[in-house]
RNA sequence: GUGGAUAUAGCUCAACUGGUCAGAGCGCCGGUCUGUGGAACCGGAGGUUGCGGGUUCGAUCCCCGUUAUCCACCCCA
């Protein structure tokens, strides 16, 4: 016989976010949304699946993306919809469809959420992902490519994250197409020489041919021609590069970075990370010029990125992390305190909102009563191991006395409180006490996340 | 979608070529210890060896299928 355990478990490439990893998850989204706003972004949130036409007009009908990756479903009315495979089109489909523009351009949108692609699933890959991304919408100028990358760079730097910038010029609409064409032109010619994937390529993303990894292939490939900007696009590309270079940013340059979204036209640039594998994409976009208007909408140029919160938990995996640390424990001595202790917790929370000091940054205190009594060498040595401040302790001396006893975890010092009017007063006395008795901790220590246990 | 590997307790892993091999460490629970600190020692619970078939007197081990995970490709975050 099966265990519903069994027969029940989580999709294929996907996974529960709990613990250690969900709380890797919030401090990623975190740092995202702290890059964001602090350059001026909005935060967006779009629906989950979308017409699946969107992506069908916006990633391309050729690409992986949507030619075999996307969920697709159909509704009670047969509309055709899709989980959203990425970001971009649905943030530019709320850009014309609530007229964002009206506000005056340039519109700053950032993302946070998850994504579907139908994907063999891999290190760092996953069929339900997450992206943190912004868009620029509304400037054409290489100050905004600049911006973005900044953003992102901040981001990534934020998070202690070592990856490096590697940036391409995939040229104006007309460039594009035109070197696409001689792409497909030159393939053409040796397509008998080429690998099946090649071959393949010549015919759907012929901008792809440069980035195949098979030997022979790049040998080939380097007798391909050479990107030939227009002139606004090559002195576009060569402002970037100096704008960069004068604010100290290291970055490569690779003319076979390309991406496998079609509606990228202009810089493209990714993020790379050497600690992931083959999965080594962190972060990445570029301009997309045309698609704001490709969907409908006026004419507006526009910069993004996204980047693979999933991959960056893999990263920061071994340099986390510690659970809630509790400001306060409440120990019952024995098991028919355990209820005073929980009633205790609950004032305490109520009272410590406003009265304690903000210990751990922007967190309430945590406060926990203890749901069954236990020696209180035990329950001392484990309020202790989970970094707890202070303790309450709840027996029959202290509910005779109309009091309870607090200790200091630190110090080991240790006080009888009152707390007879606790309830009447709005636990003024205990939360009064402990406000009292709580010194600052240093930095390091206030850390609920990145801290490691003392 | 293609190619390859793996699956044993909550976790990390053992078990010579199929024959008491279902184990250890950590964790958890309890005791030594009746109300004061992360220790030590002792004890306990937890697995039809991912699942389903097959070969065999006998399968954790061999074969097939299936599911999941990992690696590479494709592609991408």
């Amino acid at each position: 016989m099966r265990s519903k355990a069994e027969q029940l478990k989580a999709p294929r490439g996907t996974r529960d976010l709990v613990g250690p990893l969900q709380d890797l998850f919030e401090k990623i989204e975190a740092s995202g949304r702290r890059a964001a706003e602090a350059a001026g972004y909005r935060r967006i949130s779009t629906p989950i699946f979308e017409n699946a036409a969107l992506f069908v007009r916006s990633v391309g009908e050729e690409t992986d993306v949507v030619g075999k990756e996307m969920y697709l479903l159909q509704d009670r009315k047969g509309r055709r919809l899709a989980l959203r495979p990425e970001g971009t089109a649905p943030v530019v489909r709320a850009f014309i469809e609530r007229n964002l523009a009206s506000a005056g351009l340039p519109v700053r949108l950032y993302y946070l959420g998850p994504m579907f692609r139908y994907e063999r699933p891999q290190g760092g890959r996953y069929r339900q992902f997450h992206q943190f991304g912004c868009e620029l919408f509304g400037s054409s100028s290489p100050a905004a490519d600049f911006e973005v990358v900044g953003v992102a760079r901040r981001f990534l730097e934020d998070l202690g994250v070592a990856s490096h910038l590697v940036l391409n010029h995939l040229g104006c609409p007309r460039c594009k197409e035109a070197f696409a064409r001689s792409l497909a032109d030159f393939a053409k010619t040796i397509s008998d020489r080429l690998c099946p994937d090649c071959r393949r390529r010549a015919e759907r993303n012929p901008l792809r041919l440069l980035d195949c990894k098979v030997p022979d292939c790049r040998d080939l490939h380097s007798l391909a021609p050479e990107m030939e900007l227009c002139e606004a696009c090559s002195a576009n590309a060569a402002s970037i590069k100096n704008a960069l270079r004068e604010a100290g940013i290291e970055f490569s340059w690779d003319s076979r970075l390309v991406r496998g979204l079609d509606y990228y036209t202009g810089v493209v640039f990714e993020f790379r990370s050497a600690d992931l594998g083959a999965q080594d994409a962190v972060l990445g976009g570029g301009r997309y010029d045309e698609l704001v208007e490709a969907l409908g909408g006026p004419s507006t140029p526009a910069v993004g990125f996204a980047a693979g919160i999933d991959r960056l938990a893999l990263l920061l995996e071994r340099t986390s992390s510690s659970p809630l640390r509790p400001f306060v424990v409440i120990l019952p001595m024995e098991e028919r305190q355990t209820l005073a202790a929980a009633e205790l917790a609950d004032g305490l929370r109520a009272a410590a909102r406003k009265e304690l000091p903000k210990h751990c940054s922007d967190r309430e205190p945590v406060i926990l009563s203890a749901l069954r009594a236990r020696r209180l060498k035990t329950a001392l040595a484990e309020a202790a191991e989970a970094g707890a401040r202070f303790v309450v302790i709840l027996g029959e001396n202290e509910m005779a006395r109309g009091s309870v006893t607090v200790k200091n975890l630190d110090t080991r010092e240790q006080w009888s409180v009152s707390v007879e009017d606790y309830s009447r007063a709005g636990g003024t006395n205990l939360a009064h006490f402990l406000r009292e008795h709580s010194v600052p901790r240093k930095k390091a220590e206030q850390e609920t996340i990145s801290g490691g246990k003392d």
